[in-house]
DNA sequence: ATTATATAAAACCATTTGGTTTCATGTCAA
DNA sequence: TTGACATGAAACCAAATGGTTTTATATAAT
């Protein structure tokens, strides 16, 4: 699956349901891997995988308590998807920069007629 | 790379560097995909298949003019990942709802010695 | 009519991905 | 101290991913 150094970004990291899945569970509260496992059908090693992609990608971090390791939701790192988001932002949500858009581009408008 | 119909969502879509690159470009103004692919090293095939992958996400959408086929980005298929990201929004943005998390989760703060 | 340009489509390939099973280790409870 | 529980780690595997090269086809330009 995986396993070398600071491999796995927010963008690859988010890319897997069942990452995303794990993702909404956290959200709710800290939780142990075997009950993570329990809200899937797949085997534990495999969402301890996956919590190990999203630990690499600062989406999540884990701590031991007693036996368990715990892990919890680490939302900030998500910032960094929201400011990628944002620069596609203005060319849907404002009709002004859609319009400078248009206007700066016009071999994209079929006009050729006039 | 890719083939089968309606595989492709926006998270995977987004997932890959060289595809969040050609989504800058096509952001600028639409594009063929011979100018596209000046912009990488790779070959126009692997850029073309990117494209497909882009297309099929709906993030782009292509057009034939005269031999070319000319891409343009989609953006509102975007809106979804802000829906998405909006979600956890909550839990870096909002004190107040960062303070209800906290109440409602006790287990999580290591008050355990008080 | 011929040649150059722009793309499409297919076959191929190495690596990564997402899963499994098996075995080892640390910790809690009786 | 002896199980039972929770995890870690390794070996293995099929399928997906991201690239390549080759061949074919449609359009443009001379």
């Amino acid at each position: 699956m995986s396993s070398s150094a600071e491999k796995h970004d927010v963008f690859q990291a988010i890319a897997d349901p069942t990452r995303r899945e794990v993702l909404r569970l956290l959200a709710e509260k800290e939780l142990p891997i075997s009950e993570i496992t329990s809200h899937f059908t797949m085997s534990r090693t495999a969402i301890a995988k996956h919590l190990h992609i999203l630990s690499e990608a600062e989406l999540v971090s884990g701590h031991k308590v007693g036996r368990e390791k715990r892990y919890r939701l680490q939302p900030e790192t998500l910032k960094e998807l929201k400011q990628w988001l944002s620069f596609y932002e203005q060319f849907w949500s404002n009709k002004l920069t859609k319009l400078k858009h248009v206007v700066e581009n016009p071999e994209e408008n079929n006009i050729k007629g006039i």
